[in-house]
DNA sequence: CAGAATTTTCAATACTTCCTGAAAAAAGCA
DNA sequence: TGCTTTTTTCAGGAAGTATTGAAAATTCTG
């Protein structure tokens, strides 16, 4: 295979994986060509290589950012703005957890809380009152350990963990 | 809060939740139906209680089926099937682990094998090849890890993991 | 400060995904 | 088997999301 083709499954591939989990093809494979570029691009470059309109491409790098999945770099003397994206992968998926965990597990907690407060004796109130309970336990147990997994650092899960849970 | 305003907090947040995870959201608000219900609900009664078209919610029950989160229950006679949730949290989990791993994270170990093929001795074929070793690397140690958890009983994950942790 | 380069915004539109409703198929019953 | 109830399918339309392209805003430079 060659490094073109190579490229572009890699890219086609990360786009797709990223509509499976909410978030949008163009915003991962700007994510996937940042990746695996040597030099940071430019919103011209990428707006080349992925034939994406430049309003796009400027809205997606924005997002990106956002998620702390990649970063401007300005070049001395240039005036346009560069990209390069986070390329440890460990920062990656803690960037991700972090601002998943933000953005949808604490509303979700918020939410059981108000919840909770529901009364009553008949089985359909037990029933959910006890559901509620359940997944509020869990979702406080995810919570944090995504707290601990987000602190610990990248040895200790390739190492470590894989040990500790086989 | 009275029953009736929880649960339809409840089902509107857990199809909140669905639609951010790739999961549509008629299939979470079932989900999250069957999961507050004490009785088996008809496929009548979900339409009615949702209010939505019988193929939707014909669609949408098979799949969260197919998901092992719903099982078919047969009222001796009766002729019309009912629904019920798998309650326990954990299975629920479990079963979207499962399920998602085959669907995402395999066929990305798939395609980043093929892609590893790629041979260079640029700047660009290094960084590439760099990267994808990686994403690999990762994704492997991620894939036998959610085995293991898989594997791994209830009590071992609320308890246990909680302090190995910390 | 004026002009040029660059980035941002956003209304219009294209695209994708989801839902409906009715028809067809399947399953149970007498 | 013929009739009735229930489930499944799927074409067409509705709703939701993403993308474009051009205008406006911003930023830099001389």
């Amino acid at each position: 295979m060659d490094l073109q083709e190579g490229k572009d499954k890699f890219i086609q591939s990360w786009g797709a994986l990223g509509s499976s989990w909410g978030i949008n093809r163009t915003m991962a494979q700007i994510h996937a060509l940042l990746l695996i570029s040597p030099e940071a691009l430019s919103a011209e470059e990428i707006m080349e290589d992925l034939k994406i309109s430049r309003g796009n491409a400027n809205m997606n790098i924005r997002a990106l950012i956002d998620w702390g999945l990649v970063f401007k770099e300005l070049k001395p003397g240039e005036r346009k703005e560069y990209f390069v994206a986070e390329k440890d992968m460990w920062e990656v998926v803690k960037n991700i957890i972090i601002q998943r965990k933000k953005r949808e597990l604490e509303p979700m907690l918020k939410v059981l809380d108000e919840i909770s407060s529901v009364e009553g004796r008949d089985a359909e109130s037990e029933e959910f009152a006890k559901v509620i309970r359940d997944i509020k336990l869990f979702s406080s147990k995810a919570d944090s350990t995504l707290d601990s997994l987000v602190k610990a650092d990248s040895n200790w899960f390739v190492g470590t963990f894989m040990k500790m849970i086989r």
